[in-house]
DNA sequence: TAGTTAATAT
DNA sequence: CATATTAACT
């Protein structure tokens, strides 16, 4: 509605620890950047219906200046306190720059393919929003998601799976950690269960997880071995993800042959762009 | 601080 | 009831 369409300082907080100088602003960057009148409005998609229709491209789910605004924060945050590699030189330390994903609200219905429904978040609290934009809202595991999640605790390997380490591979805005511990649990829960019957497919009920399968290479603690996983053929880029089954005509599908196994979202097998965007369940209460 | 587990909430 | 969040404990 009506968003304050001027300043877009971050504030951290008045606290601030260790960094001085700037104030959540980093001018430099500014300089040389189109102004806020000529860039495309954010309720107005990057790409036009007519050809995001005629390549098949499912519209972008819209964002609103306060996702914008926790993306923004998220990215600085995670930049100011990084950890990876920061000694020296690299001009292009790690600039994953990935196919970021950014959560987005499902107005319902996680599961259709197209999700025209553009339902902007936030729909009204009453006249508080600053206590709202507190409430993180309910992370909702997609397939994408969890696949993701699978593949960089395969990568990582039983050993080192774990939170923070696979919430930094994943590299998803907005993912928290507390998010990745959570579905962990779960995880291995499944692991284990699965585990036990041996054989079989997985229940109906386990909806996510039997979305991905489970890598042979977590079944269980695997002795810190060199060389016996896949070289390198991991790479979490940002359009084409999944290097498994580059190319791939469905990935997921169990050896149950009854039931269908939840499909996320049917595989368009359209190799581009970001697809897998973390969804939210809108923040109630 | 971060990871794991248990409890609680949605 | 499945699963995400929060608290408790290590």
């Amino acid at each position: 509605m009506g968003e304050e369409a001027g300043g877009y300082g971050f504030d951290f907080g008045g606290g601030g620890g260790g960094y001085g100088g700037y104030d959540g602003r980093v001018t430099e960057w500014e300089t040389g950047l189109p102004g806020c009148d000529e860039l495309t409005p954010l309720s107005q998609p990057l790409v036009p219906p007519g050809l995001a229709a005629a390549f098949r491209i499912p519209p972008e789910p819209g964002r609103t200046l306060l996702d914008v605004h926790r993306a923004s924060s998220a990215t600085v945050s995670r930049l100011r306190s990084t950890s990876s590699s920061p000694s020296s030189g690299n001009g292009h330390a790690g600039t994953h720059a990935n196919g970021g994903s950014f959560p987005s609200f499902p107005g319902k219905g996680a599961a259709a393919g197209d999700d025209s429904g553009n339902r902007d978040n936030n729909s009204a609290e009453s006249a508080g929003e600053k206590a709202a934009a507190t409430k993180r809202a309910r992370l909702v595991w997609t397939p994408q998601l969890h696949k993701r999640f699978v593949e960089v605790v395969a990568h990582l390997g039983i050993k080192s799976a774990v939170p923070k380490t696979i919430m930094q591979l994943m590299n998803v805005e907005g993912l928290t950690r507390e998010n990745v511990a959570s579905h962990l649990q779960n995880y291995r829960l499944y692991v284990k269960r699965m585990q036990g019957l041996s054989n079989e497919g997985p229940s109906a009920s386990d909806h996510i997880f039997a979305s991905t399968p489970v890598p042979p290479s977590l079944r269980e603690p695997q002795v810190p071995h060199a060389a016996a996983m896949a070289p390198a053929m991991y790479h979490h880029h940002p359009a084409p993800m999944g290097g498994v089954a580059a190319g791939h005509g469905g990935y997921y599908q169990q050896q149950h042959s009854g039931h269908a196994v939840y499909n996320g979202y049917g595989g368009h097998g359209h190799g581009g762009g970001v697809s897998s965007y973390p969804h939210y369940h809108h923040g109630d209460q």
